[in-house]
DNA sequence: TTGATCAATCAAATTATCTTGATCCAAACA
DNA sequence: TGTTTGGATCAAGATAATTTGATTGATCAA
């Protein structure tokens, strides 16, 4: 996620990786910093495929990166993306406040 | 949407309102101003009761405002939704980067 | 090597969401 | 009134996403 302004696709494809429960779950603990995958399911009390389902949708929609160091696996957010999703947010509602003419036009 | 910081599960329902082409179209629609529904159907190409579906997607998320003026019904995007999900991204982001501890902790 | 553990992946079953076409309701106007 | 029109709603079918349990690959320690 380089560029800060995103087309309809990439903030689709950000906003559907966001907009799951479980997905929220991860995002929060991610928040507060990288966390081991072996941590998550343990702290967030979910199967190990289940885990690993969620961070991958979140991981491909370039939302978290993910590193290795040994045998274990470290996630965390990647904030230019949150970023350029607020970007986007607020381009949306720079003119939206205009009232429409009168129906029929 | 009066609040500015949202719950976990305020944010879920923007963000899964958000989460569709169909209502991405809309959204967008919208960000150049308010519009009748009459008008959407044609500029968007959508059957009258596929639009009026996602139409109570957005509205019942609080993302849209509705008025009735006779017969006609203008929607507007409600601005005060889309800060809120900003100033909520912004948060996620404060303390992300911080690494995590090697495993076995 | 061998065995144990962490994590990704796959296919099948389940669940959630969207679409379609019909029907209903309220406002506008003859 | 009766009729027309814009828009919401409903039930059924179609489509998409998630969950589960099993399997696989890779790393590490013995």
């Amino acid at each position: 996620m380089i560029q800060n302004t995103l087309n309809r696709e990439q903030s689709r494809q950000l906003l559907k990786a966001l907009a799951d429960p479980i997905r929220l779950d991860v995002i929060h603990a991610l928040a507060q910093g990288e966390r081991c995958v072996c941590d998550l399911t343990g702290e967030l009390n979910l199967s190990q495929s289940k885990l690993s389902f969620h961070l991958r949708v979140l991981r491909e929609a370039g939302l978290l990166t993910d590193r290795q160091r040994g045998g274990w696996i470290y996630y965390r957010l990647q904030p230019d993306a949150l970023a350029a999703l607020e970007a986007w947010l607020a381009e949306l509602r720079l003119h939206c406040s205009q009232s429409a003419a009168p129906c029929p036009s």
